[in-house]
DNA sequence: TGCCAGGCCCTCTTTAGGGCCTT
């Protein structure tokens, strides 16, 4: 498996679009299984954090008055990143945000985006829930940290994510798997994607 | 004017609706 990113965000809000703004980013490199580089850090893009926000995640306004530019952030963590392929939890989410603010510093992604939850979906089919924090439990996976900060997250959607990989490569016998195969697997329909697999195992 | 996320995915579907998931 090729090295990729993990990424988690923290923000003001669920949408961009709508005027919200990243509060706090984490990246995870994930080489061979294991975890060799960390970045995290909050930061300031002068927007407010709803209270029902600054509750759910632990982070206040007063915290990020004193974090450093978002601008300079985002520079940082899209510089530690560098082209490896990023994985998130709920990539539509992350992608969304990483793509709007690496904008507003006129930079514009250029790898893939994968998705630990469309794969959970297809590769754990009878969990009894998606979301990251059911998951972790479902895996028996260890608990990082603080469920909504960004370094705990994205820590535990990286080793959601090299389970994964880990059943997807027993389950079908798989020796290599590739972020392609990744890419298309979580948007395959569940009917095609034996066949994906299959033609995975053949080239 | 009034509304305000949006993509995935299932089903009592496809001329649609609603739950899940992210903050």
């Amino acid at each position: 498996m090729q090295t990729v990113a993990v990424i988690d965000f923290e923000t003001t809000g669920l949408s961009p679009g709508q005027g919200d703004r990243a509060t706090e980013i984490a990246a995870v490199i994930l080489k061979d299984g294991a975890i060799v580089g960390r970045y995290q850090s909050l930061m300031n893009s002068g927007a407010r954090i709803p209270p029902f926000i600054e509750s759910l995640t632990g982070i206040s306004n007063d915290m990020i008055r004193t974090a450093p530019p978002a601008a300079v952030v985002m520079q940082e963590v899209s510089d530690f990143v560098g082209d490896y392929p990023l994985v998130a939890h709920n990539a539509s989410f992350d992608s969304k945000f990483w793509d709007a603010e690496l904008g507003r510093i006129d930079r514009k992604r250029q790898q893939a985006f994968v998705c630990s939850l469309l794969l959970s979906r297809r590769i754990f089919p009878f969990a009894p829930s998606h979301k990251l924090s059911a998951l972790i439990e479902y895996a028996n996976l260890p608990v990082a940290g603080r469920y909504h900060r960004a370094l705990a997250d994205a820590e535990m959607a990286a080793s959601l994510f090299q389970r994964l990989t880990h059943e997807l490569r027993e389950q079908h016998q798989l020796n290599n798997i590739s972020v392609d195969l990744l890419c298309r697997i979580q948007h395959a329909p569940k009917s095609q994607l034996t066949k994906h697999i299959a033609h995975a195992r053949a080239g």
